[in-house]
DNA sequence: CGCACTATGAGCGCTAGCGTACAGAACTTT
DNA sequence: AAAGTTCTGTACGCTAGCGCTCATAGTGCG
């Protein structure tokens, strides 16, 4: 059993060589992420890249309005701010936490330096890029033709492989903000989970009691993303 | 004036180096693209990428009910068949033509191991990659938020941008298999654009007439991703 | 214990876009 | 010229989700 709070609860560090890891290792630095915590500010210059481990980081999009969508979620199977190894220094999401936890993080340049000295690691962190250009993919579609309903389903599932508990600690206002709906909708649609014997919720705590079922009734974009990250990332195959 | 059909009206063909494209050239294979036409079908092995000089290809994810929805659209500022360099080998979208034209292609190995050769390659493909990132992560965003009429603007926009004319060649019916919307919703979002005096159609034939009123009219989405592309690819920047 | 706050529930009118059906107009083929 | 096909326009009832408002029930804190 890992401890708590081990670099290598990240996959994409477990996946590492000896060597590699031992390389980046020194350099590691845990940071507690709390709930709603800004990571990364659109536009802004990226200082450090970090590998979430018992934590869940949304990637979302922010209007001008302040009206925002979130584009993808990363959690202990991924890393925050490709744009440094993609060579854009910086993209137009906002990342914020969406499950209070800790995460690893790393010096931009260090990161940039091993991307290019090890075709390993670059092959890794390439082959992640396009698991989550499937998920943004994937989430257009998903906001383009499926129901709140079916929705809320495949975001409770994506939530709770990143965190390997059936218990979630997020109020319905919180996933609101991430599909970007009304807290209105999620109350409903929760509601209507719930009834189904699907998942249990009480005051920002959300149980998932029957995943099959949560899986059944969302859209195929949950397996569609599943199976690519699986196909993609062998060695963070588990949940 | 370059000849009608060149590999170098290809943006990121005319962006290598002497050296560069004189390696790869003599392995570049016209091919017409005729509308509708099927690059690409989803899961597939990718034989060939594609750089297309003056025709509009679109990845679209294809629903088990056989609905679709556009998640980004490719044209001679890119290239069709990312998941080769990217390690995935295949993607789950499928590659449409929507704007007849042609493009050159590559065998799938020679791109890999001019990938792996040459570093100035790497970091144009890789940039191209993330400006797609953020393509798509935008349609997730303008999917959950903005109205069939901005989402038109966008859509007409980024064509445009892309054949470099006025005229775009396309049916209503071709534009809701894109946007994922019906058709009639089409043919009134256009007849109000038409009203304004914004575009002219006829019987699959458009005419962009003011392209600063499409822009006003549509969301901040397209003017996002322009920035991105512009940024990430100074060397495209021409419309 | 009481008070303030936070999370959830519920109601109501409204609108965008859907599904469906049909009609006319323009282009193509014979 | 006639017949068939393709593209566009129009209409109508329907539903999901929106914006708004207010009520209730837990939770934490002084």
């Amino acid at each position: 059993m890992l401890p708590i709070d081990d670099p290598l609860q990240n996959h994409l560090l477990a996946a590492l060589s000896a060597d590699e890891y031992a390389r980046i290792s020194p350099h590691l630095e845990s940071v507690p992420l709390p709930l709603g915590h800004v990571l990364y500010e659109s536009g802004r210059e990226l200082r450090h890249v970090y590998f979430p481990t018992d934590s869940i980081v949304s990637l979302l999009y922010v209007m001008l309005d302040g009206a925002s969508a979130e584009v993808a979620v990363v959690g202990n199977e991924g890393i925050i701010g490709v744009a440094l190894f993609m060579g854009g220094e910086t993209m137009p999401n906002r990342a914020v936490v969406q499950s209070a936890g800790h995460a690893y993080r790393l010096p931009g340049q260090l990161l940039k330096q091993a991307f290019q000295d090890s075709i390993a690691l670059q092959h890794l962190l390439l082959r992640y890029t396009q698991a989550l250009l499937t998920q943004m993919a994937q989430t257009a579609v998903c906001n383009r033709h499926h129901s709140l309903d079916q929705q809320l389903c495949r975001w409770l599932l994506l939530s709770r492989d990143r965190l390997s508990s059936d218990e979630l600690l997020m109020t319905q206002e919180l996933i609101a903000n991430m599909l970007g709906v009304r807290r209105e909708g999620v109350t409903e649609a929760a509601g209507k989970l719930q009834e189904a014997g699907l998942i249990h919720y009480h005051r920002g705590r959300i149980t998932v009691v029957d995943r099959a079922g949560l899986e059944a009734r969302s859209c195929e974009c949950y397996a569609v993303v599943k199976r690519e990250y699986d196909r993609l990332l062998p060695e963070i195959a588990d949940t």
